[in-house]
This record gives C-alpha cells, sequence and structure tokens, in this order.
DNA sequence: TAAAGAAAGTTTTTT
DNA sequence: ACTTTCTTTA
C-alpha cells in the first residue's frame, strides 16, 4: 500500500505524509508537484481511509483537473472505490453549488441561471453603453469591460464604485452608470457571468451559515493547484471552505506567477502562513524535468526580477546542449527554421514532442502555415476554438433560451438568425416595449403578439412563430416556461445533509425529458439553421454544417457518459478553456507562453522574442508587469526537458504594416557560455554581445517532408472538448469515436502590438530606406530610425528626438536594457 | 429586408 | 492583414 511513496524524493513523502492541518508546499519548476498532489490524494483514500467525497482538489483549467483525474486513478488503479474525489476547477466548483443553493441567497435568481461568458458579457456591457446614451468608441466596450470586472473582483459594489467616480473624471462617471446597468440586466436575465460565480458563491458561504456548515462537512481534505495565481476571491472561498477542518495544502510558485493582470494577488501564497496558523512549509526544489543548462539559463534570466525571493533549483539530470539561438530575417523565415529544426530532430528521433511557444495568439499563423508545408502535425490551442465559432454559439443561443427565456443575450443573437422575417422595425418595437414596461425582451415579444399594434401581420406571425419554436425546446427540455417570475420558489429541497451529497450526483435543476442529442438536433433542424446552410452551398456552408454534424456527436457521447441534463451540456460549454484544447500527444503543439504552464516538452521553441512583443511593449511603462514578463519568459522556459531554442526575427508584419524589430532584452539575459548561435551570416548575439559562437550554416530550405498520420488542428473534435464534463465528476469516459480531419479555415487573428511611439519609429526607420542587417550605418545624425552606440548600453535605436542644441534629448532603446531617455550632451554616443 | 461593398477598428496573456 | 460595422443598393 505504500510503495507508491518509493517513487517519491524525501520531501514529496513529506508532503504526501503531512494530510493534517494546513501545508504550504513551494514547489519548483518541473519538481513533481502534480505527482505529490497525485499521491497524496492517492495516500489519503488508500492509507487513511478518507472517503472519496470528502477530498476536493481545485485547479485553474480544466487541463490541469483532468490530467490530475488521470493520475489518481492511475495510482488507485484496482481499488475498489465507491466514486471518485472532486477534482474541479474553481469556476465549474462554483456552479455546482450554485446550481444547488443560489435561492438561498435571495437575490432574486434562480437555479436555473444562465452563465454568461465573456462575449455574452461583453455584448451585455455594448448593450448599456448604447442605452445610456453613450458613445461606444470614446468609451471602448472592452475596457469598460474590464474596469467593472476589476470592480467586482475587488468587491467593490456599485454604489461604492459610483461615490468614488464622483471624485474622479466623467469617464469614471460613465463607466458607473454602465456597471450599475449592467448588474440590472445580469440579474433581470437570471445571468451570471464569471466574475459572479465566485462572488456569488463567497457570498452565499458568508452569509449562509447552514451551507458553509454544510460544504465544510462535505469538503474535508482541500488542495489547490497554482495557488501563485488566486485571487482574492478564490482565496476567500478557500478559506470559508477550510474554516473547519483546516486541512487545506496548496502548491505553488512564485516564480510562476503570470496572472496578475487577472487579478491575481500574490500575497495569497507569500502570506498563507498567516492566513492559516500552524502551517507546515515544504520545499520541492529538484527538477526532474530539464537538463542543467535549460535551468541555468532560466534561471538567470529570473534572476533579474528584483521581487523575489529567490530560490535554488537543482537537477541531476545531464548538462545537455546548450541553448539555441537563431536569429531570421522576418516572421516567415523564423518559422521555416523552427519546422525545419522539428524535421531533423524528429529525424532522430521519430516521436519527438515539440511545442512553439509565443507571446500572443497572433503570432501563430506563420507557424502553422510553416508546420503544414512542412507537413508536421501539429495542434494548435488558443485563439479559435471551436465553441467560439457563429455556428455553435448560435446553435447554443437557442439552447441557453430554451432553458432561460429571459436571456436577452441569447434572444438577440438568435431572434433573426437565420433569417426569419423579423426586421430592425420589429426589433426596435421588441425593445421600446421591454424599455416601457421593464420586462425583458422575451416577455415584450408576448406582449406584442397579444395587442400587435403598429406592426404588420407576417412581422407578427414571425414573432409567434419564434416565440413557439423557442418553447417548444423549452419543452423538450422538460422545463416548465414561467414567463412571470424569475424565482421559481425554493423547491422543497431542504436536502438531507448527506444522502444528496455524498452520491456525487450532478447538480441538475431540471431533468430533461429528451437526450441532449434529441434537443441539439432539434435545434439545428427546427430554427431552420440546417436548411439556410444547406441552400447556401458554398464550402463555407458546408464547414459549418460539419461543426453542426461535430456538436450532435459531443451531445451523443454526452448521453451516453450519463445521466446529466442539457444545463450540464450548456454550462460546460462556457467554462471551457482554450488550453483545454491541448492533446498530450500531439507531434507539434502551437500556443501561447500563457496556455504552455504546467506542460512539458523535450524541445521547445521559444519564438519572437523581440523587444514590445515579449516582453510586450503594453509592459514596457510598470517594472512590476515587466517582471511578470520575464517570469513568463521563465515558465516558457521551463516547459523544455531536453532541447530548447530562442528565436526572434528582424522585422514583422503588425496591423499589416513592416516594421523593424528589436532583440528581446530577455535574450541579453541569458548566459552567453550557454547559447550556441545558429543563425546565419551575423547576428545580433554574435555582433552586440561578441559571441565567439560559430555560424551554424544552411539550416533553413528544408520543406515538403511528408509525415503520415494525423493532422491535428484547433477544431480536431468537438466531442473531445465535451467528453471532459463526464470525467470531471466521476464517470467513466466513453471515449470520443471521433477523431475528425479538418481543414484549418480558421480565420486568424493578427495580434502583435506596439506603443504607438515605437510605432512611429519604427515605421520613420523604415521609411528612409535604411537597411536592416546589422552592418548598417546611420543615416542621419540621432535621428529617429538610426543607431546609436553608447559606451554601457551597446548599440540602441533611437526613437525620439527632443529639443535641440545643449537640451537635445534621445529616446533610445537598448537590446537589454529596454528604453532609456539621454540627454545627447552627457551621454556621450556614438552613431551606431 | 438582405446582400454586397466600403470604411473603420483591431491587438496580450484567460478562468 | 483581417474582422467588424456601417452604408449603399437591389
Amino acid at each position: 500500500m505504500t510503495d507508491f511513496l518509493s517513487s517519491l524524493n524525501e520531501e514529496q513523502r513529506q508532503a504526501v505524509l503531512a494530510t493534517e492541518g494546513p501545508l504550504l508546499i513551494l514547489a519548483g519548476a518541473g519538481s513533481g508537484k502534480t505527482r505529490v498532489i497525485a499521491h497524496r490524494i492517492a495516500y489519503l483514500i488508500a492509507e487513511k481511509q478518507v472517503p472519496t467525497w470528502n477530498i476536493l482538489a481545485v485547479t485553474f483549467t480544466n487541463k490541469a483537473a483532468q490530467e490530475m483525474r488521470t493520475r489518481v486513478q492511475r495510482l488507485l488503479h484496482g481499488q475498489h472505490l465507491s466514486g471518485t474525489p472532486l477534482v474541479s476547477t474553481f469556476h465549474s466548483l462554483c456552479v455546482r453549488i450554485l446550481r444547488q443553493d443560489i435561492e438561498k441567497l435571495n437575490e432574486n435568481y434562480s437555479r436555473r441561471f444562465t452563465i454568461y461568458d465573456q462575449d455574452d458579457s461583453l455584448r451585455l456591457i455594448k448593450n448599456c453603453i448604447k442605452d445610456l446614451g453613450y458613445d461606444d468608441k470614446k468609451l471602448g466596450p472592452r475596457a469598460v469591460q474590464g474596469s467593472v470586472s476589476g470592480a467586482k473582483n475587488r468587491g467593490e459594489s456599485v454604489g461604492a464604485y459610483a461615490a468614488r467616480a464622483e471624485s474622479a473624471d466623467e469617464r469614471r462617471v460613465s463607466i458607473a452608470r454602465v456597471y450599475k446597468l449592467y448588474e440590472e440586466r445580469l440579474q433581470a436575465n437570471n445571468a451570471l457571468d464569471f466574475d459572479d460565480l465566485l462572488i456569488k458563491t463567497v457570498r452565499l458561504l458568508r452569509k449562509v451559515g447552514e451551507i458553509r456548515e454544510k460544504y465544510n462537512n462535505k469538503f474535508r481534505y482541500i488542495l489547490v493547484d497554482e495557488y501563485q495565481d488566486t485571487n482574492s476571491l478564490q482565496f476567500a472561498l478557500i478559506r470559508f471552505l477550510t474554516e473547519k477542518h483546516q486541512n487545506i495544502c496548496v502548491v505553488g510558485d512564485e516564480d510562476q506567477s503570470i496572472y496578475k493582470w487577472r487579478g491575481a494577488d500574490i500575497t495569497n501564497i507569500l502570506n498563507f502562513e498567516q492566513h492559516f496558523p500552524d502551517t507546515k512549509i515544504i520545499r520541492l526544489e529538484q527538477n526532474y524535468r530539464s537538463t542543467q543548462t535549460i535551468l541555468d539559463v532560466a534561471g538567470a534570466v529570473v534572476k533579474h526580477n528584483i521581487e523575489r525571493k529567490g530560490k535554488k533549483l537543482w537537477t541531476s539530470n545531464p548538462a545537455g546542449d546548450r541553448v539555441r539561438y537563431y536569429q531570421a530575417f522576418d516572421a516567415e523565415s523564423e518559422a521555416r527554421f523552427v519546422a525545419s529544426r522539428i524535421l531533423e530532430h524528429r529525424q532522430e528521433q521519430y516521436d519527438l514532442r515539440s511545442a512553439v511557444l509565443y507571446r500572443t495568439n497572433s503570432q501563430s499563423r506563420v507557424f502553422e502555415e510553416a508546420m503544414r508545408r512542412a507537413g508536421l502535425p501539429y495542434n494548435i490551442v488558443g485563439g479559435f476554438s471551436f465553441y467560439e465559432r457563429i455556428e455553435v454559439r448560435d446553435i447554443i443561443a437557442y439552447l441557453k433560451l430554451a432553458l432561460n427565456p429571459n436571456d436577452s443575450i441569447a434572444l438577440a443573437r438568435v431572434i433573426n438568425s437565420p433569417p426569419r422575417g423579423i426586421g430592425k422595425q420589429t426589433l426596435e418595437e421588441i425593445d421600446r416595449r421591454a424599455r416601457e414596461s421593464g420586462c425583458t425582451p422575451w416577455k415584450a415579444i408576448s406582449s406584442i403578439i397579444e395587442r400587435p399594434e403598429g406592426l404588420s401581420s407576417r412581422a407578427v406571425s414571425a414573432l409567434r412563430n419564434f416565440r413557439k419554436l423557442i418553447s417548444d425546446l423549452g419543452a423538450m427540455a422538460g422545463d416548465v416556461q414561467s414567463p412571470t417570475s424569475n424565482v421559481q420558489g425554493l423547491q422543497s429541497n431542504l436536502e438531507t445533509q448527506n444522502s444528496e451529497l455524498e452520491t456525487d450526483s450532478p447538480v441538475s435543476v431540471s431533468d430533461s425529458d429528451s437526450p441532449v442529442s434529441d434537443i441539439v438536433k432539434a435545434a439545428i433542424l427546427n430554427t431552420g439553421y440546417e436548411n439556410t446552410l444547406k441552400s447556401e452551398n458554398t464550402d463555407e456552408a458546408e464547414a459549418r454544417l460539419e461543426n453542426l454534424q461535430e456538436l450532435v456527436n459531443a451531445a451523443v457521447d454526452y448521453d451516453e457518459q450519463g445521466i446529466e441534463g442539457l444545463r450540464d451540456f450548456i454550462d460546460h460549454s462556457a467554462l471551457v478553456s482554450d488550453t483545454d484544447q491541448y492533446k498530450g500527444d500531439a507531434p507539434v503543439t502551437l500556443m501561447t507562453a500563457h496556455s504552455a504552464k504546467g506542460l512539458e516538452f523535450p524541445l521547445v521553441f521559444i519564438v519572437g522574442l523581440e523587444d514590445g512583443l515579449f516582453p510586450h511593449s503594453r509592459s514596457a511603462t510598470d517594472p512590476a508587469e515587466l517582471e511578470e514578463e520575464r517570469r513568463l519568459c521563465y515558465v516558457a522556459m521551463t516547459r523544455a526537458e531536453r532541447f530548447l531554442y530562442v528565436t526572434h526575427a528582424m522585422k514583422r508584419r503588425v496591423y499589416g504594416e513592416e516594421l523593424a524589430s528589436e532583440p528581446s532584452q530577455f535574450l541579453n539575459e541569458m548566459p552567453l557560455e550557454l547559447m550556441e548561435d545558429l543563425s546565419r551570416g551575423n547576428s545580433w548575439l554574435s555582433f552586440a554581445r561578441g559571441s565567439t559562437a560559430v555560424a551554424y550554416p544552411g539550416t533553413e530550405r528544408k520543406e515538403g517532408k511528408q509525415y503520415e498520420g494525423k493532422t491535428y488542428d484547433s477544431v480536431d473534435s468537438i466531442a473531445e472538448f465535451f467528453k471532459q464534463r463526464g470525467q470531471q465528476f466521476g464517470h467513466s469516459s466513453g471515449g470520443s469515436k471521433l477523431s475528425k480531419e479538418y481543414g484549418q479555415k480558421d480565420a486568424s487573428r493578427f495580434k502583435s502590438r506596439v506603443s504607438s511611439s515605437q510605432l512611429d519609429s519604427r515605421k520613420a526607420r523604415l521609411e528612409t530606406g535604411s537597411p536592416l542587417s546589422q552592418s548598417e550605418t546611420a543615416v542621419s545624425e540621432f535621428a529617429p530610425g538610426s543607431y546609436v552606440r553608447h559606451a554601457k548600453y551597446g548599440r540602441g535605436l533611437v526613437l525620439r528626438r527632443e529639443g535641440a542644441g545643449e537640451g537635445l534629448k534621445l529616446t533610445v532603446t537598448f537590446p537589454g536594457y529596454g528604453q532609456k531617455k539621454l540627454i545627447q550632451k552627457y551621454a556621450n554616443l556614438e552613431k551606431g
């Protein structure tokens, strides 16, 4: 029984054995933290005889949760268990709790609430801005959404925000009004956004002692992964849930904190001992993943961070090869280089997995292209995923509307899509009546049907058909329509403390009469969606139909797995994330550095290491944000097991314009002696940093090698996506039978950004026609776009020129040092 | 009313 | 470059 302890080192074993009381595990990259958590859960069950339903493990992504479940299952292989422990993301845990108990909050929400994802929420924000008569160009819906979300996460109420806004500028006052209306409409729609899921759960636990008690009794052992990324709400949630037993085990690494921008509060982990008295601390510092060289280089970079306690990560792995560096001419040649190197590596080892990590999703496109040309099957994570496709979203909106007709966002989305003769005037009338009587658009439709003043009979009959369509779908889902009130009244469910809880049964509000797949099919057929697409007769329509077929397949899979209803299916579609698309067996994975957290690959490329891209220009103003970028770079580097490549391009298309780019300062922080330069000709590394590395000629042009096997892509199988949900609650997975090939028709987004000052200077530089090679000489004296040489910082690019004569000030960006403001008189600059 | 064409906006990272 | 949104036209 204790044999699974034998595979652990001393610290890991301690972490598994310290089952009682608060435990903080500081786990460096690659130190086996997932292993420790999995072993700990297995140990609690197998050795400590803790019932599975008393254990809760929380992660950030479905992917991580899935991984954890698999590992625990493997460890407990052969054991007879009554159910599986709950391994869940923060958000699904909250949905689970709220679907059961939200009505006890008395905030006029019913258990049938709808979840608004980012896109739904943004639409609602836009509506609010418009209806308040503000200019949505001036106010910027996205920025408003950010501000509102920030306020909500800080726990700042509408009133508090408004009060604070009054002493600020006009803009803040406007945002405060939008915030207020947004909250009112969420409530009227019986909808919760992502933030609300946490907020309402925390509030429920705070306000209702009986519920707090219930979950404290249920979850006696709680584990939290990636604790450094928790925000204040997540902290509060954990705090309430562990109140009674204090059996809380958290795992984290300050060096891998990369979500501060989303409200993550590093002090949660730094002050853990204060929050939970009698904490035991265990450090895991032995790395099992990477070569010594990779660790050294990554360590050298992150060492530049000031806000850091510092720790020593060591490994008994071999030193390995040096980190390879490549300077590409442009983004295309960078991608070609990466593809050709992957091919070479795979010639030596045919099944070598690799990852290409970039800062922004927009960079993925050239790599997709290069992989396809090279015949390399790849899997792309992030960007557009299947559930963001219009047709999938539309059908899901129909289903959401069927479950909750008050959801005005879903209604607006599908009311005339496909076109069914409900035009602008009719929509305006709905809107007018809704506002007049303060009801939802759904009810306004009924009011129009009853008293159709001022509308053509054609429009009215179109509305009647639409209403019937939706209520028929609702009836299939077993829903009783109740257009007059949100709250159904507490459905005699003061459930007995344990009988319901221990069965680990899904939280299902309305048990469906029909299988989910039938309802999905009905939504596709009865709405006219299929017919409309069929009659279009284009390739695009064909692809959309296939997507919808996948959605049906997913629903069929879902039905086979278990007893959960349509609502869970829909919930899941809102809560799956991009990183959940990761497939461990893909030969090449393309993703952002953020998405890569928690993963590992023998071969890793970090691309686009350029000033303004990685580190991102948005972080340039704030030193703390720069440090976060550096941690991100650290995370990316420590994904590599054996081979690490770092690349950058000399020019890059941004906004459809060619711009010059400078090497990232992070490249400058990597020790030269641990680098190998594979660039053709004289590279920045050899030029600016005096590398003695020998150029490695002719690796670039190797294309057209065909690889057999599956081609992966972002929408490989929709069913795959939904499959996880079943496993999350411990159902056995039916396994997806579908693994379809798919053309990569994803519209690509162009995402990379430079600050306007950089942009201008780069443009200026290109317009002067100055050559891009390092050996160029400056064109005019310290003009923007020209190069200068500084005694300490080396060669830099002039961005801006202010003043004249004695007071001539230059803003110069130095690779490795960032932007500096220099007074020409004192700086002792030479033309470079 | 809906399709087609023109102009404007977009871009960090994501549960 | 590419997507969204507004405007025009049938």
